[in-house]
Parts: structure tokens; sequence; C-alpha cells
RNA sequence: GGGCGGUUAGCUCAGUUGGUUAGAGCGCCUGCCUUACAAGCAGGAUGUCGGGGGUUCGAGUCCCUCACUGCCCACCA
């Protein structure tokens, strides 16, 4: 049974195959739980509590980027671990349908193919999409099942799954039923490269320099020509004037008070228009008159419906002037801009041109300029939804909130963002997506909105009835997936005739997989409220915050198991919310395709391999701080898990050739918590001492989001404790010669590698790769399971610490350390073994005589001579509870050790002034607490020792 | 304009309710191919914790202020 491990870790060499292994066996698969009658439970033993996340769906679009695969180390760590500490976790997978990114993508494709989605005609086109999502859309997911994400596979949606567009039509109809959704012509940011709405989430604002035009509009005489006197009116986009129904002025601006009542004639177009009075115009801006065109911005609007004036578009969904601007028609608005401006100027309208930067509004998608457009829109009406949303984050009658944010300082950003709420815009002018379920009647005029689709108005009969073309908003859909993927709204929804045959997903229309639909409620029941939910702060507003709002509504109307009202805490779509940092690069720019500083992770993996990238992340995501990815780490901790490699390597050879003279393993030993008697050698008490202790922090710092904490600490312990020391040590012990004591090697070999075992389920979250590889290796062919993520993750022990062996070794180690150091210093060549002199402290000595060995081994000492004091003139190192010399017959570095003990007394000195003058006050003694007076006492005796010993040191160097 | 962060070793970052002499990784310097590992081992150097003021027995940590810097929200034409 030998253990072949190759000599250098490469990853590439195993992680597809552990990815596709996963993947294949169903590893993380979470079945609906049976519900076990109480009569029974005793025969089933209770399972965990569940553990549900939801991954926040990519793009279908997507390719995997830096962000996706932090949000996903972390996730998966939290699921492992969850997993490994015995929850029922379910890790919940999915694409979302990404409507204007994905017909984009599409439309391209028919650009180049020298067609359009118009010339195809909706339906064509759609299906065209779904063609292309067939074809593509699997890449994301792909890339994450080769990152080892693990996630319940069976379980995986598309946000336009049949059953999860049942859910989105279901909640659109019960807000109309409610009252919560109406549909208006209202000014949105209007995109006109995508021709359709957007949101005001999605506006993105750039600082641009512009000009401000200041342009004279004629006054009217009483005699209904112009009276030669002009209002100079200020604007940043003069195209918009063919738009104007009214120039406003401040009710007491005296400048232009004279003016009220009288008209204007409108340049280029002729038109005669009013000058309003209203309070909103700010005197100080520009010639503090306001050029008014309530079709073209917002301010205008509502200016236009204070005062009743009519709406003038000037523009079509292109942004080009219509039949409205006269001879501008045609035009793209900025052609346009530019020849008003010219005309104006002939016409010596034009009062002066100033500079000016003004922020403006662009498409997040394609960064085209937004242009504000007067349509006709459907909205939700969201206070309600957004109240519910707001209790859901404070502390509740009980004092507990029902939605807690890590970092906390999100919590703020979303309630002052929900309680500063617009009504949302949720019609989007595309073709991939949601289609409204609203008909309009062209018989009566009015709408009718249904869960199935109608063949006759429904209010006055006709069947002249055609579906609402606009689809709704991305967010929509993906806003309700906490509650429709576990099967809302079908469980509690009588089944409607006619309504889509269910189940037929999208999967099934593709053929790719096969979702298993619940058509009863245990999936909620178990699952919902999920527990987490990992994030970017990015889509707090655009995602986060619409689960919530949605999630609250719906859910609060499904009855919990046994029948009784859900409240608050068990509506919210889940409990708690991690919000992590942005990936940067090195010099923590952010990443972007223009700046070509992109670190693609599928590329980086190849290079270093899944474990040490996610390691990388996760040692970097401190809660709260942006990462700035960093190579050099990840190289680093490419180290590491070589490191991890060679000890199993280190291992193998010794199990094998302990093999060779019967000594074995026991496997009961394995797959929990090491334990060593009372007896044992004093390594093996402080290694499994370590390991209870490094378990205790690790799950601490995990409980806390602390992956950075978490993974520093089992660094430290594997690295650090295990094989800088332990292993060193444990060679001791190892002795497989005809005389050797059998029984203390095979103690040796069970310690060793049962912590080692369990040193792999602790990394095993953090490294799910090595440690699968290496776990199975070390079970040679018969693992008790069929991955070390089904095991036991090192739980927080109940039992006491042994803190005196921690001590002791401590000690030993500070020994060693130091006879190295000294040995350095004195030149003693690094083959060389030399005796050493050692006096310590009686409480400490016996254990160390105990030991020597140790000493002698990593101290390389060829003898260590427990002296009552250090013979005078040899070069010593002194602690407080030891002095060590080295017996050498080389002479030191005089000025170099003069140098050093010079420091060291300035800084003892230092140490003990600061903790006398602390000591010598009176009002640090009355109020410190006890036990730092108590700290700083023996830090002060201590102190005086080391500096005395330091001075005497100094003055015992040989005159240079 | 409103709000929220950040500023700690050459670099990237920790430092939990104020408490003993501020840490890690990488990098750097020196010596070692020591039979798991040179992607390694051993030793070493490095900080007026952004400036100033205050509270306190005690401040990297709390308060004020200034400087620099990042982000979010709002959008006066």
């Amino acid at each position: 049974m030998p253990h072949d491990l190759p000599k250098a870790y490469d990853p590439t060499a195993i992680e597809d195959h552990w990815a596709e292994y996963w993947v294949r066996e169903n590893l993380f698969a979470q079945p609906t739980p049976e519900q076990v009658p109480a009569s029974e439970a005793s025969v089933h033993p209770p399972a965990g509590q569940p553990f549900t996340i939801l991954l926040p769906p990519p793009n279908v679009t997507g390719r995997l980027h830096m962000g996706h695969m932090l949000n996903q180390t972390e996730m998966d760590i939290l699921t492992r671990w969850r997993r490994m500490s015995g929850r029922r976790a379910l890790w919940l997978p999915g694409t979302d349908h990404a409507g204007i990114a994905t017909q984009m993508m599409v439309e391209r494709q028919l650009t180049e193919e020298g067609t359009t989605r118009q010339q195809l005609g909706r339906e064509a086109f759609v299906e065209r999409v779904w063609e292309w999502k067939r074809h593509y859309g699997g890449a994301i997911l792909s890339q994450m099942k080769r990152l080892g994400a693990s996630v319940d596979w069976q379980r995986e949606y598309f946000t336009m799954d049949d059953n999860l567009s049942v859910a989105v039509r279901e909640a659109f109809v019960r807000l109309h039923e409610q009252g919560l959704i109406y549909r208006g012509a209202y000014i949105v940011n209007w995109c006109p490269r995508c021709q359709t709405a957007i949101s005001d989430l999605e506006v993105v604002y750039d600082e641009h320099k512009g000009h401000l035009w200041e342009i004279r509009y004629p006054v009217i005489g009483p005699d209904g020509k112009d009276s030669g006197e002009f209002l100079t009116v200020a604007t940043t986009r003069p195209e918009t004037m063919l738009g104007d129904t009214a120039v406003a002025i401040h009710p007491e601006d005296e400048r232009y008070l004279h003016l009220h009542g009288k008209k204007l004639r409108l340049p280029l177009v002729g038109r005669e228009i009013p000058i309003i009075l209203d309070a909103w115009v700010s005197r100080d801006f520009g010639t503090g008159a306001v050029k008014v065109t309530p079709a073209h911005d917002p301010n205008d609007f509502e200016l236009g419906k204070r005062h009743n004036l009519p709406n003038i578009n000037v523009m079509d969904e292109t942004a080009h002037i219509n039949s409205e601007g006269g001879k501008y028609q045609g035009l793209d608005r900025y052609v346009a801009r530019k020849r008003i401006v010219a005309d104006l100027e002939e016409l010596g309208l034009l009062a002066g041109v100033k500079d000016h930067t003004n922020n403006i509004g662009h498409c997040d998608r394609c960064k085209t300029v937004v242009e504000p457009r007067l349509s006709t829109q459907w909205f939700v009406k969201i206070k309600p939804l957004a109240e519910k949303a707001i209790a859901a984050v404070k502390p509740g009658p009980d004092g507990k909130k029902a939605i807690r944010f890590t970092p906390e300082q999100y919590e703020k950003t979303y309630l002052n963002w929900m309680e500063n709420i617009y009504d949302w815009c949720i019609s989007r002018q595309l073709w991939w997506g949601h289609r409204i379920p609203a008909w309009h009647c062209a018989t009566c005029g009015k709408i009718t909105v249904a869960r199935v689709d109608p063949t006759v108005c429904s209010h006055c009969g006709s069947e002249k009835i055609t579906q609402e073309t606009d689809v709704l908003d991305t967010w929509f859909s993906s806003g309700l997936l906490p509650v429709s993927v576990f099967g809302w709204p079908n469980f509690n929804q009588p089944q409607t005739p006619g309504a889509p045959s269910f189940p037929r997903t999208s999967a099934e229309r593709v053929g790719e997989h096969d979702p298993q639909p619940s058509e009863n409620r245990a999936d909620f029941n178990a699952f919902y409220p999920t527990s987490l939910l990992v994030t970017g702060f990015d889509i707090l507003f655009y995602w986060v915050a619409r689960m919530i709002m949605l999630g609250i509504w719906f859910a609060q109307d499904v009855p919990e198991a046994d029948g009784s009202p859900r409240s608050l805490a068990r509506s919210v779509p889940f409990k708690e919310v991690y919000i992590h940092a942005l990936v940067r690069d090195a010099n923590r720019e952010k990443m972007s395709k223009t700046k070509g500083n992109v670190i693609d992770p599928i590329e980086i993996v190849k290079q270093y391999g899944t474990d040490a990238v996610r390691f990388t992340l996760a040692s970097m995501a401190s809660p709260g701080t942006d990462i700035a990815f960093n190579i050099a780490r990840t190289e680093g901790y490419r180290a590491f898990a070589n490191k991890i490699w060679n000890a199993a390597r280190f291992l193998f050879m010794n199990v094998d050739r302990a093999a060779e003279i019967g000594i074995t393993v026991d496997p009961s030993a394995l797959g929990k918590m090491p334990t060593v008697a009372d007896d044992a050698p004093l390594e093996a008490r402080w290694i499994v001492a370590e390991l209870y202790a490094t378990a205790a922090k690790v799950n601490e710092a995990l409980e806390n989001y602390r992956y950075d904490d978490a993974a520093n600490i089992i660094y430290q312990f594997f690295w650090g404790s295990f094989c800088d020391w332990y292993l060193e040590i444990v060679k001791l012990r190892l002795d497989f010669s005809e005389t050797a004591d059998k029984a203390q090697t095979k103690a040796a070999l069970t310690t060793l590698v049962s912590v080692f075992e369990a040193a792999l389920r602790l990394l095993s979250p953090f490294m799910p790769f090595i440690t699968e590889e290496i776990w199975h290796a070390l079970y040679d062919g018969n693992p008790p399971a069929k991955s070390i993520a089904l095991t036991e993750f090192p739980p927080t022990a109940t039992t006491p610490i042994d803190t005196e062996a921690q001590r002791a070794m401590s000690t030993i180690q500070s020994i060693i350390v130091e006879t190295r150091a000294l040995r350095k210093e004195t030149g003693v060549e690094e083959k060389a073994v030399t005796p050493i002199e050692l006096r310590i402290d009686a409480e400490v000595k016996t254990v160390i005589e105990q030991n020597l060995q140790m000493i002698e081994r990593l101290a390389k000492a060829s003898e260590v001579r427990i002296v009552d004091q250090i013979t005078p003139g040899l070069p010593l190192r002194t602690k407080f509870s030891f002095d060590v010399a080295v017996i050498y017959e080389r002479t030191i570095d005089i000025p170099a050790e003069r140098d050093r003990l010079t420091k060291d007394i300035a800084k003892y000195e230092k140490g003990l002034a600061s903790a006398e003058r602390q000591l010598g006050n009176q009002g640090f003694l009355a109020k410190a607490p006890a036990n730092i007076v108590e700290g700083l006492k023996k830090q002060e005796s201590e102190t005086r020792l080391l500096l005395e010993k330091a001075r005497a040191a100094l003055d015992a160097l040989p005159q240079a």
C-alpha cells in the first residue's frame, strides 16, 4: 500500500478530477426533507437545522470574474463548514435571464448578420435568445463547477423557468389586485440605444464639462407683436427648447416680476408660451429664468403639472427630433443641439455661452446618455412594501432584528434608501423577459390583468384584446427568488384551469436538467427563510432590497407548517446579509476592461490552483474592507498548499515504513478529535491542545464571517505549529529499527496521523481540492465517506485544553529559538553540533529535563548541560525563566553583540520606566482593574531582571 | 449638497467592548541543497499607528478639528 504522491504539488493534476467527481456523485444535493411524524422521531434522529443559502444568480451572459469568485468562495466556505458541522446545508444555484444584457448580446449577433430584431419579429427573436442561452448560457456555471462550489446542482434554476415565471405572474397579479400596481405617463429614464425605460438605479452619473447657453426669448407686447424686450433663460440642453411650454421665474424675483402675465415667443418655433411664477426656481442660478420642458425633464414635468402646462414630446424613442421639432425633425439630439445653437446665434438670440460642469446620466448597461422621457410605464406603489422591509431590519418588539447586516454599516445605507424610496418602474420595452400579464381592450380601452391568458376583456367582454408588449424589469423576477425557488405560489394557490401546465420548465425545453419543482410546501417549510445572503453592495438596492420587500410581502401570507400565521421574522427572505468587499487589483484600482487590469480567475486558478486562490481571497476577506488582490499572496498560498502536500508525503513515508514492521494506525483513531494519554510525550499533548485551540478559534471566526482570521489561524497552526515544530519533534519518536519501542512508535504515529487528518478536515472548507486528494490517499481507497466534505468539522471542544503542555512547550521553543540565534551570532557553522549550558528556573526544570532531546535535535546541541550558573565568559542569551550559552571556541562579533545588548537595554529601560511610572500613579492603582495591575507588576519585575541580565552581559563583553 | 468609510512596517492588510513591550503575509538582509518540502529551513532588520488638540490612571482604539483619499445617495435648468 505505497502512497505515491508526486514530489511537488501540482493542482492541475488533481482539481479537474475532484470537481467532476463532486458533481457526478451529487454529493451536495439536498433533497426535500421528509416530514417525520413525531411518533417516529426517535427512529429518525432529528436532522440538523437547515442552512440555506441562495447563490446570487449570475447573468446568463456572464463570465466569471474575481467578484464572483470571492462571493462563491465565501459562500462555499460557510456552506462546507456548516455542512460538516452537522447542518442540513443547501446551496442553491441558478442564473438570471438578465433582460437588457442578454437582449443586447443577441442583438449584436444579429447586427453582425446584417439583420435586426425588428426584422426578425418578436417571436422569432425570443426563440433566438433561447437558442443563444442553450449554447452559451451555461458557461458561468461550468466555471463555477470547476471552482468546486458545493451547490446542489439538481436544483439549478433559470429565472425564466416556467415555475419561476408562474411566480412572477402571480406576484404581479396579486400586487395589481392589491392596488399596488399602476400604469401612467411619467418622466422616466430612457435609454435611446436600448429603447427602453430603465429604473433610477440603472442610471450612472458622470461629470462632464459642458456649457450653459443663455437664450433670449422675445417678450410679446400688448399688441401681439414682439415688444423688443427679452427674457433670457439659461439651459444646458438647448435642443429641448423645441418642447418648451413656459418660462418660470421666482415669485419674488424683482428683475422679472414686471413680465408676469406676459407671453414669450419661443424662438425657432414661434409658439406663444406663458411666464409662470414658481418658488422652485432658484434666483442665483443662471439667469434666474428657467425654460420649462415638461416632456423632457423631471423637474419641469412636476412644474408643468402644477401649472397645467401641456407636455410636448419632441423626440422619438431613439432620441431623434420628431415631427414636433419642425425643421429639425429627424436630427439626432446632439446634431439638433448644434444646429439650434447656430440658428439662435444667427438670429442674435444667443446671449452667451458659459462653461458648466454637469452630471450626465448614462445607461448602466450600454453607457448611452440617458434621455428623460415622458412615457407610459408600469409602476409598483412601493411604500407599503418598504414599510415592512424597514421594520425587518429594525429591532422588533423582542429587541431582535429579523434581518441582520454584516458589516453593520450597510444597515444604515439600506434604511436610508428604503426610507426615501420612489415608486418602482417595472416595465421595460424589451422582448426578452417576463411579459406583463395585462391585456388592452380595443373596445373599451380598459386593461385586464389575469393569472391565465384571457380571451375576452374582463370589463366589456370584447374579444379585441391584445397583450401588453412590455416585459418586467429583471429584478422583479430575481426579487422573488427566495420564495419562488421553494415552490411559491403553487402550493397554496388553487390550481387555475388553463394555467401553464406545471411542471414544464425551460430546462425541459432546453433538455439540460431536470429540476424538481416542489408541488407541496415541504421545501418551503424546511428552507424558508434562508439563512444567509452573501453578496456585494453594488446590488444592495437592485436585488437585496427588492427581495426583502417582495419576500416579506408574499411569504407573510404563507402559513407556518403547523398552520399558524407567519411572523415578520419568519417572512423575511433571509436572516442574515453578509456584504462582501470589492475585489480590486494590487494597486487598489477597480478592475475594469477599459483599464485592462482585470484578473481572470480561471487563468489564475490554472496557474496557482483553485485552493491557493480561494485561500488568498479568504485570508483577505476582512468584512468591510476592499480586497486588493495581490498575486504575491496567491504565490504564498500555493506554497502553503505545497507544504500540506509535503507534510502528507512525510506522513505516508512513515506510515509505509511502519507498516513494514507491522505497525499500523487503528482507523478508529481517525475522523474525530484526536485524544492523547496524560502520560503521552509532551509534543503529542501539545499538538493536540493546539489543534483544539485552533478548532475553537476557527469556529468562532467563521461564526462572525471572519474568513481572514479563520484562514490565518489555520495557516499558523498547520505551518507554524504542526510542520515547523511538531513534525520535527515527532521524528524523534518514529523509530522503526528492530530494537524500537513499538508501542511508543505506534502511539506517535497515531497522534501524527490523527492530528493531520483532523487538520485536513479543518482546512477542507478553505482548500477543498488538496484536502480531498490527500484525505482519500490517507484512507488508501477505503474512505469512511464519499468525500472529506461529508465528514465532521473539528468542533469547539467543551473539555479544557491542556494549557500545561502549551506552557512547557512554549518555554522549550523559546530555549531552542534563543540557542539558534546565539549559534548564528557566535558564528557556529550551520552543520556543527555544539554543547550548550542551560540555567532554568525550578518550576520548569523537570519538564525540560525530560525533553532535552528536543532541544538537542532542534537546536543542534551535542549536549545540554543543566547548570546553576552559566560559566562566565560564554556567549549567552538571557530570558526571564532561563539563560542559555553555547560552548564554542570561536568568538562572537563583539561590536554587533554590544549593539544588540545596547538596544535591548534601551528597550528594557523604556519598558521599565513606563511600568514604574504607571505603578507609581495612585490614580492607576486605584482605578485600573486588578488583573491589569498584577500583569504590570509582573512585567515590571521581569523587565527589571532582564535589564540586569542584559547590563551584566554587556559588562562581561571583552573590550574591543 | 447629504451620508458612510479609509489613512498602522517597503507593499497588501489585521488589531473585537480603551489595558501590560502594536501583529501577519509578501518583500528585504544573512546563512544553509538538514534524509516531507529550495514553492524549503534557520536567523535578522523595519513603525513619532495621517497632523493637531481633548477626555482618561491609561488612547492605534473614544471625542473635536484639519489634511488627504475612496464609495454611496441626491441632481438647479
